[in-house]
DNA sequence: GTATAACTGAGGTGCGCACCTCAATGCAAG
DNA sequence: CTTGCATTGAGGTGCGCACCTCAGTTATAC
């Protein structure tokens, strides 16, 4: 039999079309001996659902947004244009993708915008926002509301209950520190770390899974405290110099946030960097041009096309009441060099 | 209005359903006037065809087929799973896959299959086969015939007409050596260098991609003459305790082919990896747990479940005349460390 | 027993498009 | 003018399934 149909599958559980399709699509009033004939019957004539004749009876739009901040460097905009590329793409597959940009490190603007996500207007939201208790109270509040829920890229700690697209930031910092310690090799020497700001959680897990590396692995080393830039290029000037005037042996430096411009540029303006092993976080122009011309030496990434496209799956699996495939779905931790570029 | 349908784009564009479903199509008889209406009122209305009704109406099955090899180790196995895996994932979205397991090391053999297959079974070929002029020529003839053909992992060099799904293995080598290089800091030695065979096309890159690192960055590295062990157990562990015994200075291993368990187990066996750098290509349950336990110091992948998707698409993307994405279709080097496993 | 609820089947409609046929119109060459 | 060919439109069919209605059947409670 050429691929067999519904109606097929009917025949072959012996039962009527009405049947299985309350079976397949989990309607009310079916016996379970009818259910049991019929998934017997999926398994014996190996009927598989045809997918493009369900969306197209189903004749649904998929509605997704993204929530992502307003502010930011070179990481946000690759960011939003891997999602406007996908949302290009998903067109013609019936999904439609909004973009909202959001102070989102204004706790009280964030949960307000949250709130006032229609259940009616969108069947999944990710979101990409620091941890705070106001905000994951919004998003508790919005996921109870019936609206799916996706963390992306940066995740609640105690909101377990929605699905997080991402990388371990811990992992990742233990990534860095591996990566620093081996290229170090035997000498002693201190490493300065460089942040935005050390209030967001992704920056305080890398610090920690970096540091358990350095100090279990690499204890002739000695991780510095972590310099706050809040984003501001002359301050970063300031802290950096400081710190490099008081120490004369830092042979590394390790840049935790995403946005890396500002503090590695201070950096080049106060440290030879012929001497000084620098790690960052998030493929950008800058960072790979950097990598390129070797003012740094390794980035540790995540693939924000496949972040975003992997939320978009998330999103749509819950939309069709599908479990999404967690294998597929994994972000993994990029070890970019100059030759893998 | 809610997502424009063909019949919207007709009454927009003036002209009928039928010339609408001609332009769309690409069928013949079409005024130029006709054809530039139809594209106007497609921009203008923003009409982007619903795949699933595209597809259901076109009610056709895609059919691929992987030509792998009938020997190998765990990366193989590994392959295989991740073919197995596309396939029960795609059969509803109308894909089906099957799998030829053909001693592709064997040119005349592989030709003969390759030339075995009908144009009628088959939509799209997947092929991974060590380079030969009899392989290539057989491959030529394939798409003479009509069937479109993607290098799967391994490529040949001249024939440059069919896409390729791998990575650049010259950057591979590259990346292996600015690993090897930087992990080993400034002290001189040497470096053993194992494949299975150097006759492979991607053995040979790999080398030289390993080779240009070393020689410009590395200068007081010095790469050893490849060994090959023709993935026979006790030849390996002969060649390896001989290079050994006669350099006391080696400091590193690089292992080039995919599968690395026989040579890692030879150089275990004669060396002290506490003090030797071992990297090796691909991810495989062997290989991940000799990073996890210490035994190697990193491994360059390619993530095999993405290549076999990125097959399936692009042979997807021809056989509705599309053109692939080629931006997200990259398969990506990947750095694995102990931390990011 | 009867009333009620739970179940089942038959049949219809429509999703948006591809693909087909056939008649009608335009247009150019001779 | 006629012939021939390119172009266009009108209309129909079917892909596989979701979703609906309604009549009919069976099980269960009382």
């Amino acid at each position: 039999m050429i691929r067999p149909t519904a109606k097929d599958l009917a025949e072959a559980a012996g039962v009527s079309l009405a049947t299985v399709d309350r079976v397949l699509n989990d309607r009310p009033n079916v016996s379970a001996r009818a259910s049991r004939r019929v998934h017997e019957a999926i398994e014996k004539i190996g009927f598989v659902r045809n997918l493009a004749a369900v969306a197209l009876a189903r004749n649904k739009i998929y509605r997704f947004r993204f929530v992502l901040p307003s502010k930011g460097d070179q990481y946000l905009q690759e960011l939003l244009q891997r999602v406007a590329e996908a949302s290009r793409t998903l067109k013609s597959d019936l999904t439609e993708i909004t973009v909202d940009q959001i102070a989102t490190d204004d706790p009280y603007q964030l949960s307000r915008h949250l709130a006032a996500i229609e259940t009616e207007d969108v069947d999944g939201v990710a979101v990409m926002a620091p941890e705070s208790p106001q905000v994951r109270d919004a998003l508790g509040r919005l996921m109870t509301r019936g609206i799916h829920l996706v963390q992306f890229l940066s995740g609640q700690e105690k909101l377990k209950t929605a699905d997080f697209v991402g990388v371990d930031n811990f992992a990742a910092g233990a990534t860095a520190g591996r990566i620093i310690g081996r290229f170090l090799g035997n000498e002693p020497g201190k490493i300065m770390i460089v942040a935005e700001t050390m209030v967001a959680r992704d920056s305080i897990e890398r610090r920690r899974g970096f540091d358990s590396i350095i100090n279990e692995q690499f204890p002739h080393l000695r991780a510095l405290p972590s310099l706050e830039t809040y984003g501001d290029q002359s301050r970063a000037a300031a802290i950096i110099q400081n710190v490099v005037e008081r120490h004369h042996d830092i042979r590394a430096a390790y840049v935790l946030s995403p946005e890396s411009r500002i503090p590695v540029s201070a950096i080049s303006q106060h440290a030879d960097l012929q001497k000084v092993t620098v790690v960052v976080h998030e493929r950008t122009p800058f960072s790979e041009e950097a990598l390129r011309t070797g003012r740094i030496d390794a980035i540790i990434a995540q693939d924000p096309g496949h972040a975003v496209r992997s939320a978009v799956r998330i999103m749509r699996a819950h939309a069709d009441l599908r479990d999404p495939i967690a294998a597929q779905e994994k972000i993994r931790i990029e070890v970019l060099l100059k030759e893998n570029l």
